[in-house]
RNA sequence: GCGCGGUUAGCUCAAUUGGUAGAGCGCUACAUUGACGUUGUAGAUGUUGCAGGUUCAAGUCCUGCACCGCGCACCA
């Protein structure tokens, strides 16, 4: 016997050098497994953000992920697990601002857009490697030859191959609507972006002026500066005779005009029944401005700040100019009511700015346009159909509705940002002219649009840009559509629906068969991890202090697809305990002489077990599949089998069966700790060295004669 | 407002298509220098949120309710 098991398991010992031997071994990359695999079988890493660190819910995503594909790979695919990192556009832009805020008191425009440009690709470059360390202690059997990321080369000719064909089809376009202005970030944000936060607030009721003849509410009297007309109900006998009409009057310093019009869209019930239309400053009332022909007025600016050259207001912040009209009103009578309400803030998910709706020249993609070589389906309808169809499958169900849902309310998805890190719009103007191209055209003067695209653009082609396309490369063929996508469901609209769009129109092919989605891993408290309560804990200390086997199993068992679960001492300490169990058994069972014959019960009883098992895996229930796994080598195997033999020496024979068949069921849970016993008994059984990672799947097969 | 999930042992959670309610941690007692960073053996704690219904049989299916959480919409 191995003197190592002589002393107890001893993780960190063992963890770098069983990663490094199977790096070497080049079986991460599918060209170089051995010939029995030949079916393709493909993954593609959810590409973590370059800048951050991983935390403890990127290592349940290895985690699942190295599960399936060790699983595969074992079962004979050729097997490509992808990785990649993601620029993450707004995400590092701000990050960097941040610092640079911090340690020169500069802001991005004090240095400019190259200089700051260079600062962010270096930081991402040291992020980087940090990132692909930590990815590699989880265990990820991930091909890193292939390694890509979303702001390459490559990527950005994919991004502006993308672009080009979806304006040449016209569903990109560029307009001037209401957009989500974050004030702190300076850019436009898509919807998804949005993370709505309850606060208290009022709601004023109020006249415009003493001669206007009907009364409104608003929690933003600030903007009613910029109105242009009220809009009623049609029905709404209260207000019949003034529709119509139109007002001039001055409030708070600004000379309005307002037309009373008539739309259904206004609630009855709702505050006076009667809605101060404010064009420039809300979806709906521009909806209704639109429906009337009615002009629009900006009040706010870029900084928050009100925009119109009335003395005591100009450049003041929204809240300020509130307080002051509110001030106006009390003062000149017109205040008829102040109800504290709940509202819903709506702020930027980067940065927490609060969400300003701003009139701006932006560009968008058409959701809603019939597609001409996609039978007339507008971009909502190939989505839709791809998963109603039941060509993708969402795991666990009750998403699809959610998805369902998302598709059925979703607007243009705005996809110009006005941050400088990121692929830059490939569209060129010259006085009146517009060029959209993969490159800047021929000829002088040319100035390419200053903004850069939404991250979620780029993230949106993964599955076939990280494979080579537009390249028709070996690799697309291949491995393209992927098999599965597995993340979080916190990002099931963010980028799964956004892939699912990209794929099916610039492929006219899903780009995954089925989407596996995973919960958020929470705190003992049942908190959600977040990196401003500090609590973001690395799992690199986890498995420093635990093992990486114990963390996986801790981050799996009893964890069905899309539920949270909570992460704590007590669960991994209980699988650092049973790696020293194994270690344990696996020494007691090299001590024996490998006696005997097969035992037929025994060996019955572990195929009908390695059945479940491997049905378990075959229908993503990997939390029952490791606990199955876990309970037999403990209670079954170790308490009752191996305590018989210890007075039965012609089971040794068994016991060694099982336990190295055993060894390949736990491997994709328990990769490290079975690979490292795997290497002594392989030597015990033929003198050859093979890796446990490239070993079939154990199969059952029937043992012949009576039981001992 | 529309929709989704949860409610099971003291705690954290399982229970694959309906078939005697389980695990880990914790707790109690006992054993043990044992292959074991201990581990093993035995044990206690449950009207599966509430009220009905279907069924030979319900944690699981149906109806209603309560509480917790989430998504989307509205948010003048």
């Amino acid at each position: 016997m191995h003197e190592k098991f002589l002393k107890p398991y001893n993780p960190k010992e063992t963890e770098e050098r069983i990663y490094e031997l199977w790096n070497e071994s080049g079986f991460f990359n599918p060209d170089n497994l051995p010939e029995r695999h030949q079916e393709p079988f493909s993954i593609v890493l959810p590409p973590p953000n370059a800048t951050g660190t991983l935390h403890v819910g990127g290592a349940l995503m290895i985690v699942i992920e190295d599960i399936i594909v060790r699983y595969k790979r074992m079962k004979g695919y050729k097997t490509l697990w992808l990785p990649g990192t993601d620029h993450a556009a707004i995400a590092t832009n701000s990050k960097v601002e941040k610092i640079l805020h911090k340690e020169e008191g500069k802001t991005r425009h004090d240095i400019g857009r190259e200089a700051f440009v260079l600062k962010v690709e270096k930081f991402v470059e040291e992020n980087r490697g940090a990132l692909k360390y930590q990815i590699s202690r989880i265990g990820a059997s991930l091909d890193w030859s292939r390694e890509a990321f979303t702001f390459d080369e490559k990527r950005n000719l994919a991004v502006r191959t993308a672009f080009k064909k979806m304006y040449d089809a016209g569903l990109i376009y560029r307009g001037t609507r209401i957009t989500n202005w974050d004030p702190k970030g300076q850019t436009t944000i898509s919807d998804d972006e949005i993370v709505y936060t309850e606060r208290p607030s009022k709601l004023y009721t109020f006249k415009y002026s003493k001669d206007f003849p009907i009364a409104i509410s608003t929690t933003r009297p600030e903007t009613k500066l910029g109105d242009t007309a009220v809009a009623v109900h049609p029905n709404d006998k209260r207000y019949q005779k003034y529709i119509g009409q139109t007002f001039k009057l001055n409030f708070a310093g600004a000379d309005l005009e307002l037309k009373v019009v008539a739309d259904e869209i206004v609630d009855i019930e709702f505050g006076t029944g009667a809605l101060g239309v404010t064009p420039a400053h809300s979806q709906i009332d521009a909806e209704i401005a639109l429906r009337h022909n009615l002009p629009s007025i900006q009040v706010i600016n870029e900084y928050a700040k009100i925009k119109l050259p009335i003395p005591g207001l100009e450049g003041v912040k929204t809240i300020v100019a509130r307080e002051t009209i509110v001030a106006w009103l009390k003062k000149n009578d017109l205040l008829i009511k102040e109800e504290d309400i709940t509202q819903r803030i709506s702020t930027a998910e980067r940065t927490g700015g609060i969400i300003e709706p701003l009139p701006k020249l932006q560009w968008f993609v058409d959701v809603n346009k019939p597609i001409n070589n996609r039978d007339g389906k507008t971009l909502k309808q190939l989505m839709y159909d791809a998963v109603a169809g039941g060509r993708i499958i969402i795991l666990p169900e009750r998403f699809e509705k959610e998805y369902f849902n998302w598709i059925n309310n979703l607007r243009d998805w705005c996809i110009s940002r006005q941050i400088w890190y990121g692929h830059r719009i490939p569209v060129w103007y010259r006085k009146d002219e517009v060029f959209v191209g993969l490159d800047k055209p021929d000829g002088s003067d040319w100035e390419q649009d200053p903004d850069t695209l939404d991250t979620w653009f780029s993230s949106g082609l993964w599955t076939f840009s990280a494979l080579g396309w537009p390249e028709q490369t070996k690799d697309l063929k291949t491995y393209h559509p992927t098999d599965i996508l597995e993340t979080g469901y916190d990002i099931i609209f963010f980028w799964v629906a956004r892939m699912i769009l990209m794929s099916e129109f610039l492929l006219g092919k899903i780009p995954f068969k089925t989407v596996y989605l995973h919960g958020l891993v929470r705190n003992q408290k049942g908190e959600k991890l977040s990196k401003s309560l500090g609590d973001n804990i690395d799992p690199l200390s986890i498995t420093d202090q635990y093992g990486t086997d114990a963390l996986r199993m801790a981050l799996i068992v009893g964890v069905g697809p899309g539920s949270d679960s909570k992460l704590g001492p007590d669960k991994l300490k209980a699988y650092k305990n049973f790696a020293n169990k194994l270690w344990n058994i696996a020494r007691f069972v090299l001590s024996q002489e490998r006696n005997g014959k097969l035992d037929k019960e025994l060996i019955d009883e572990f195929n009908t077990l390695t059945k479940d098992i491997t049905s378990d895996m075959e229908n993503y229930r990997f939390y029952i599949a490791a606990e199955k796994i876990y309970a037999y080598l403990w209670h079954r195997f170790a308490d009752e089998i191996i305590e018989k033999s210890k007075k039965h020496p012609e089971y040794n024979a068994t016991l060694y069966y099982i336990f190295e068949n055993s060894l390949k069921l736990l491997h994709p849970f328990m990769p490290f700790i079975t690979e490292e016993i795997w290497s002594s008994f392989a030597k015990a059984t033929d003198g050859q060295a093979r890796l446990l990672m490239i070993e079939p799947w154990f199969t059952p097969s029937e043992v012949e004669g009576p039981s001992i």
